[in-house]
RNA sequence: GGUCCCUUCGUCUAUCGGUUAGGACGUGAGAUUUUCAUUCUCAAAAGAGGGGUUCGAUUCCCCUAGGGACUACCA
């Protein structure tokens, strides 16, 4: 059985946008398997049809093309394991609800949800078990032929695991190694709903891994409570030689205070919490990684390392390198509290190795909201010179960036920048300046630079900061000679003689 | 309440019985500098508490405390 192809699966709920949770338990499940050379299947859980959200299964498949996360087959992906919509396998689940029933492996329950609620508020710790399951309106307690009729009168029904009580069940966690939970405190879930004909999570879960030949269940650790119901449900199908391998992920949790990461934290803090911004159906928006500007190499890597490392002192990893060096041994078991700042950072470290003319797409779409149309080679020049200053996403670069395409108009002589480098003899040294360029044939940064330079040397002047004020207007700005070849020499005599009457 | 999981700098983490407890983010200081930055250097900063086991515990065991998850005809 251990040489059975590696397969794992994700299989989120359409009942919203993907939680950055989620994203992350999918990108462990897509290292795993690409590690071992397995496949990856796309699964969609919409057994609760109340919850379901149109436009949720698009923005998860959207979601992960953006971020390069692959999938081999699925929902969307084809593959010869389907349908891959838990909706499209009524029948299947049918089947095997049927075989629980005949093996008296389950039994079906007539009580109603409010009976339900009723006996729960009458007695504390109500549990649906063993202990209880002789009072209650079910066919154990009813004769076979009133049962019948019941179902054959159209009475709502469930259909119930009868779970034997007074065992330790054993869950061998990849992460956590031997987790022992006693039988007696799991109660006689709900299997299968006759109002929807559709099961419950727990069934569908277990006869699709099985069906799908799943091999390795990659998930939150918010499942291990039921993780011994699933290894349950897996013996009472006589499935257990195939059982996958489980592995319980540490949760995200709040950056401040307590609890695990949630929806509104986002905008509360004011980060996103989605991959890709989100429009709900109430007309709130709610906002997204790629909206907000950062790379989907940062998020991938900086997701990867929350609640795993390497080992070693490597915090930038490529996608190949995640995928040769993941480890679900080396996975934390505590939750890890989502530290969003450093998540900036990731983003800043992949914008300054960027290939410039990846970022001038981006950062063209910034100008074009500030109304400037540039030619892309004049933007990338600029995100060239400007990409290492001290910015997380490449939208702050506009305001640092904005000279390059709009000439001063005012200087503020109060200005500290512009009060200490603008002196007496700033005008005249200008204007020797103005005139040395304007003797330059070859304007480039380095012929420049040259003869500045030796200008510097025979008068001792230092032009430097004088000269940004006048083509900056502030003390900001890339090398001046480089600002000066972007320019050209024409705009760039232009805005100095401009400057020297504005500033008189 | 019950069950299970977890616990090293503010945060993410390394350490798989013997270390000056390492790295990164963030913070502070200094150096470099043609402004803003970058870069470089340095600094402050941690084993929840208590018992064991052991020649020796951050590391193994137990207890306490704290945190988290689950406890639906949701996933």
């Amino acid at each position: 059985m251990e040489n059975r192809t590696v397969r794992v699966r994700f299989a989120p709920s359409p009942t919203g946008p993907l939680h950055i949770g989620g994203v992350r338990t999918a990108l462990y499940n897509y290292l795993f398997a690409r590690q071992h050379g397995g496949k990856m299947v796309f699964r969609i859980e919409d057994t609760d049809s109340q919850r379901f959200v149109p436009g949720a299964e698009e923005y998860i498949i959207e979601s992960f093309k953006w971020l390069g996360i692959e999938f081999d087959e699925g929902v969307s992906y084809g593959g010869d394991k389907g349908p891959y919509r838990q909706s499209e396998r009524r029948e299947i689940y049918k089947k095997y609800v049927d075989q629980l029933l005949a093996e008296d492996k389950a039994y079906i329950a007539f009580d109603t949800p409010e009976e339900l609620d009723a006996k729960r508020a009458e007695k504390e710790n109500f549990q649906y078990d063993a202990t209880t399951r002789g009072e209650m309106r079910n066919s154990l307690t009813m004769p076979a032929d009133e049962v019948q009729a019941l179902i054959a009168a159209g009475t709502q029904y469930v259909v119930r695991f009868k779970i034997q009580p007074g065992e330790d069940i054993h869950v061998d966690d990849m992460i956590r190694g031997d987790v022992k939970i006693n039988s007696t405190i799991l109660d006689d879930k709900v299997l299968y709903k006759s109002a929807d004909q559709l099961p419950t999570y727990h069934l569908a879960n277990i006869v699709d891994d099985h069906l799908m030949e799943i091999t390795h269940v990659i998930r939150g650790e918010e499942w291990l409570p039921s993780a011994p119901l699933h290894v349950l449900l897996y013996r009472a199908f006589g499935w257990q030689d195939t059982m996958p391998r489980f592995a319980h992920l540490p949760l995200l949790l709040k950056p401040d205070g307590k609890g695990k990461l949630s929806k509104r934290d986002g905008d509360r803090l004011g980060f996103p919490v989605f991959p890709l911004e989100w429009h709900a159906a109430d007309g709130t928006i709610s906002s997204g990684y790629r909206e907000s500007g950062y790379l989907p190499e940062a998020v991938v890597n900086f997701l990867a390392l929350l609640g795993w490392n390497p080992g070693t002192d490597q915090e930038i990893l490529s996608m190949q390198e995640l995928i040769e060096q993941f480890d679900l041994a080396k996975c934390s078991k505590a939750g890890a509290k989502f530290d969003y700042v450093k998540g900036q950072w990731f983003n800043r470290e992949y914008i300054q190795s960027a290939d410039n003319a990846v970022l001038a797409q981006d950062f063209d779409k910034i100008l074009r909201e500030n109304g400037i149309e540039a030619p892309i080679e004049k933007v990338e020049a600029v995100v060239a010179m400007m990409k290492m200053k001290k910015i997380n996403f490449i939208k702050e670069l506009w305001p640092l960036c904005d000279f390059f395409f709009i000439a001063p108009q005012t200087f503020d002589k109060e200005d500290k920048f512009i009060r200490k480098n603008w002196k007496d003899n700033a005008p005249q040294e200008m204007q020797a300046l103005i005139e040395l360029l304007e003797g330059l044939e070859d304007f480039s940064a380095d012929a420049q630079r040259k003869a500045i330079d030796a200008w510097v040397e025979a008068t001792g002047v230092k032009p430097w900061n004088a000269w940004r004020v006048m083509l900056v207007g502030a003390g900001k700005g890339p090398d001046m000679h480089d600002l000066a070849e972007f320019l050209g020499k024409e705009e760039t005599l232009r805005r100095m003689r401009f400057a020297l009457e504005a500033l008189a």
